[in-house]
DNA sequence: GCCGTTTTCGGCCCGACTGTTTTCAGTCG
């Protein structure tokens, strides 16, 4: 998979034409441009271009002839030539020397020829002999921003993941509102759009006693340092090692500086030029007709006031959403409050922390009528896996828990192990008494494509498979996907009727945003669970729901917003 | 270097903050 390579020398590429002479700023946008489309296909480049050609590569938005054919290029050879001339005339490491807070293009390549920073290294060398500060342009406090910027880099791990930014977000604008000094708070940026990692917070608080309200976000104890500091701008590091800006807004630009700060920028770009051709103009101080501001009191009205449809912030990518808005086809996505049950949970006989009787409360506290209980199996050594007398035990005491309820049930399942050779860890048996059978892979991930492939169908081809779990077994900024060729599987699923989970975990979310749309073209179901391993993880559903609306999903593709009757009526539960 | 319900040429999103400057370039989102 060539993609994320090309997309990074495309952006090397970008920042070094940037600081020459011979370039315009409009190539190095288009370079940009074309890196992000790169870096967010689905598709390995390699197979677009094997499929299509060059005609296929120049269907991509952002790529033109020219690009197509360095990117022809690398696939061929392995190398760009305009890179490599680029970096003989530049020879700086320009990636990791403006991943530095503060420092672009300019600033590394006048650093390079003044003082020879080729890197990282020499840029560290260069400040502790305080060089930095006594050349033109910069200063003492440029030398200490940087000896910052450094610093932060390497302890901080670049983005981090939904589950844990969100919850400190809201912490945030919980503590905004307490002030009394803001008559409202809220979060905007990729945490809105609920992207599966986030790289800083956005939050947007309607005040109009800036001052306090930027003193007192500067002094929350979440806050570690100050990165720049305005009266309507404010940047801080926090102590968990991410940034988050806080912008405080007049109230007559509130819709349009919260459409404008969530993003996505590819989003807002197009969104701009709609107003344009439409005779606005939009920033995030409004929407404006010459210098007249046309009221809005919504997001909603700044789209409708553009001949679109309001679009929810999931969808807000440029991945064709626009489009869809302008025909007024934008789908009613699926909410929290659709949800009926889960179909994915573990007690304490395999690797659970909490009861099956406490799984049950937390459920319905969520407001839940059913969970199926889906324990491990006996292979998976290290989760407790349990074997067919454990599972029948286990299976007793349901039906006694399910005999003292009315309105909630507790269904029998399992989490069986699809074991090496494509077989499932349990009795045929056993696996046909149950009422929900989950099948997933937890072993033996380093198989080739077409091995791990014909494993899972061999699994799903057996008839006894409702739901597929965490089908790619990627944990996001852990562990790569297993190899799998998603259009067999889907291809698979499809042939055996099996649902394909959306697992809530927020180091899963597996399916992705992205394999949920490509999943949606083939006629499967999908199911949104927590494969929650205490009463805490009901918490996640709202993270497969956020995915399951970047994914464009609708409510009756899901089958736990079934009622318990229509559900066990789709699994033939008797 | 890309792109076209104004265009195959002439546009290309736009404003805040900072540091080092005396009016602005660089960086960021």
């Amino acid at each position: 998979m060539f993609n994320k390579l090309i997309a990074d020398i495309f952006n090397e590429i970008a920042a070094l034409l940037s600081i020459d002479e011979n370039a315009s700023q409009f190539e190095v946008r288009a370079y940009q441009k074309a890196a992000l489309t790169i870096g967010t296909l689905q598709e390995p480049i390699e197979d677009i271009y094997a499929k299509g050609g060059k005609e296929a590569l120049q269907k991509l938005p952002g790529i033109g002839s020219t690009l197509a054919d360095r990117i022809i290029e690398y696939i061929k050879t392995g190398k760009i030539e305009k890179y490599e001339e680029l970096k003989k005339k530049y020879p700086i490491d320009i990636k990791a020397l403006t991943s530095i807070e503060g420092m672009g293009a300019k600033k590394a390549i006048t650093l390079y020829k003044k003082l020879g920073v080729k890197n990282i290294e020499d840029l560290k060398k260069a400040i502790s002999r305080h060089e930095i500060s006594k050349l033109p342009g910069f200063g003492e406090k440029s030398e200490s921003l940087i000896e910052k910027g450094i610093e932060l880099i390497e302890q901080s791990k670049g983005r981090m993941l939904l589950g844990d930014a969100l919850p400190i977000a809201e912490r945030i604008v919980e503590e905004l509102k307490k002030s009394g000094l803001v008559t409202n708070a809220v979060i905007a940026g990729s945490t809105r759009r609920m992207r599966e990692t986030v790289g800083d917070l956005d939050i947007l608080a309607l005040s109009n006693r800036q001052e306090e309200v930027m003193d007192f976000f500067t002094r929350l104890s979440d806050v570690s340092n100050i990165i720049a500091k305005g009266p309507t701008k404010t940047t801080v590091w926090l102590k968990i090692g991410m940034s988050c800006d806080l912008r405080v807004i007049e109230p007559e630009s509130f819709s349009a500086a919260l459409q404008y700060f969530t993003g996505s920028k590819e989003h807002n770009i197009e969104v701009r030029k709609i107003a344009i051709k439409n005779g606005y103009k939009l920033n995030e101080y409004g929407l404006f007709k010459g210098n007249a501001r046309v009221k809005v009191k919504s997001e909603a009205e700044i789209y409708e006031k553009l001949g679109m449809q309001y679009i929810p912030p999931e969808m807000r990518e440029d991945r064709g959403e626009i489009k869809l808005a302008m025909e007024h086809k934008i789908p009613k996505l699926i909410e929290l409050g659709d949800l009926k049950g889960d179909l994915h949970t573990h007690t304490k006989e395999s690797d659970g922390a909490n009861t099956l009787e406490e799984m049950a409360e937390a459920a319905k506290a969520k407001g839940l009528s059913y969970i199926a209980v889906t324990n491990h199996t006996k292979s998976l050594k290290v989760s407790n896996g349990m074997d067919e007398k454990g599972f029948e035990e286990f299976f007793k005491r349901i039906d006694k828990f399910n005999e003292k309820e009315d309105s909630f049930k507790v269904l029998k399942g399992a989490e069986v192990d699809i074991l090496q050779d494509g077989s499932l860890d349990l009795s045929r048996k056993l696996i046909e008494e149950m009422d929900v059978v989950i099948a997933a892979i937890h072993s033996h991930l380093s198989m080739d494509e077409e091995e791990m492939t014909m494993r899972i169908e061999k699994a799903l081809d057996t008839g006894l498979v409702d739901i597929f779990a965490h089908p790619t077994g990627r944990l996001i900024l852990e562990r790569d996907p297993y190899k799998v060729n998603m259009e067999s599987l889907f291809e698979s699923a499809e042939r055996n009727n099996v649902v394909m989970e959306i697992n809530s975990f927020p180091n899963r979310l597996d399916l992705s945003d992205t394999n949920i749309l490509l999943a949606s073209n083939y006629k499967i179901n999908f199911a949104i669970n927590t494969d929650a391993h205490r009463t805490s993880h009901f918490e996640f559903l709202r993270y497969g729901i956020g995915t399951a609306r970047r994914g464009w999903l609708t409510k009756d593709r899901v089958i736990n917003t079934l009622d318990l009757k229509r559900l066990e009526k789709l699994l033939e539960i008797t």
